[in-house]
DNA sequence: TGCAGGAACCAATTCCCGAATGGTTGAAGC
DNA sequence: GCTTCAACCATTCGGGAATTGGTTCCTGCA
């Protein structure tokens, strides 16, 4: 059934002149799933083998993705949001204390440039509950609370989304360090006056100064957090 | 058959109480699942009913939680990661641009500063795939794994997982918004003297400069973008 | 008549198993 | 010595049964 097609016993570049001009032909939308290797390769009159490395050649072209179990696809691979959902055992305190120095100063930045009068109020409101906590526990609450009403002074419900999968996957990672210091937040815990720096530059709509205080204050968590964990010097 | 626990035939607060003593004679670990509804109740030797009031009580004091076709557990709620899957339909595309601008250029800054010769090589090679392309399907597939491959030399999971996240979002959004031009990009593409700049930066180490490089590249992109699907002036 | 008890039902979730898929091996066959 | 093909492997998907928290409603006793 070989038909005038150039005579290609030699399958290996002629079977990828083939299945690209079926793929022309046909024009599949993007993310389009094609018929299994053992279909197509019945389909297109070809050995699997053959197919199998046209198939390959298209794939590292970006032209297409396979997956054991899955198939094959048109377009180039979807990216599943999932790794975010077991990120947290793929990576560590570090990378986590890493990302939160990158992603939080551009943050409390944003939150600078677009605060209402509203988000500061809540802000305070978060301040206030920090000192009156009785516990770490109240204290860490609070002051989760804090950094995620900035986040939501971004307005932008984005980057929130992004603050809260950040947030989740750092208390997924450091769960179980509860603070072992069952005593309440001292008077002079650092994080206080960085707080009060943070949000009086947001007020101030002082962009720059927005970031580098939050900057600094996660600065200080990192290195209160080594210090509590690890008695390496620095 | 009621015992001598303080004859509890209004099995309201007495089961309340035998399940609180239950469970602190058994002590589980946080995250434990306790036994079905049914099961407990015969166990416990109470009705359903009155079990249900109970763990309802322990529920809204925080020392369990249920969830219909999963369990009792122990202590507070696990994370809820999943708001990133359905944020595309509470963003826009002009919300997805401004993240961009505010997360790519502290990736590509972070890529410089961790970046391997591997991973520069990927880059080039998308470059490369970028200039051959025939279509702008093929320029976009390209361009986006170029951008991967970029957060993928920050050489930190989380920031990857996170830029992933974002990436997806953007798809998400812009779905549907595919390049009606069906030209080939041209060879004077603002993008690819950009993307050189970005990548020369990350391999020289310049920090600043891919910051820069990276936002610039974004805000030409987003002028295009502007351009092509809305005519008012700015 | 009132109402507690329990059975039945509901929707969400998990578990399990077979089918399908891309990837790999190895032997037949020209 | 190479291709070709069949069998096999690990992963994934799909569907159905079982399980679970949540809800309704009927029974039966006082």
């Amino acid at each position: 059934m070989d038909s005038s097609e150039g005579g290609a016993d030699k399958g290996n570049g002629a079977t990828l002149v083939q299945l690209r001009a079926w793929l022309t032909r046909n024009n599949f939308p993007p993310n389009t799933r094609l018929p299994a290797e053992r279909e197509l390769s019945e389909q297109l009159g070809v050995t699997r083998t053959d197919l199998r490395k046209a198939l390959a050649t298209l794939e590292a072209e970006g032209q297409l993705w396979r997956h054991v179990g899955k198939g094959t696809f048109t377009g180039s691979r979807a990216i599943e949001v999932l790794s975010l959902a077991d990120i947290d055992r793929e990576t560590n305190p570090a990378e986590v204390m890493r990302t939160r120095l990158l992603i939080e100063p551009i943050i409390a930045r944003e939150a600078a440039l677009n605060a209402t009068s509203r988000h500061v109020e809540a802000m305070h409101r978060c301040v206030q509950r920090t000192h009156k906590a009785a516990t770490w526990r109240q204290y860490e609450a609070a002051d989760n609370e804090l950094h995620r009403c900035i986040a939501e002074a971004t307005d932008n419900r984005l980057l929130l989304a992004l603050f809260d999968a950040l947030n989740a996957v750092r208390r997924a990672v450091v769960w179980g360090m509860l603070r072992s210091n069952p005593d309440r937040p001292p008077s002079d815990h650092h994080s206080f006056a960085e707080h009060d720096r943070i949000i009086t530059a947001i007020e101030l709509r002082d962009l720059e100064g927005a970031t580098r205080a939050m900057y600094q204050h996660l600065r200080e968590v990192e290195r209160h957090l080594m210090g509590a964990s690890d008695t390496s010097p620095d």
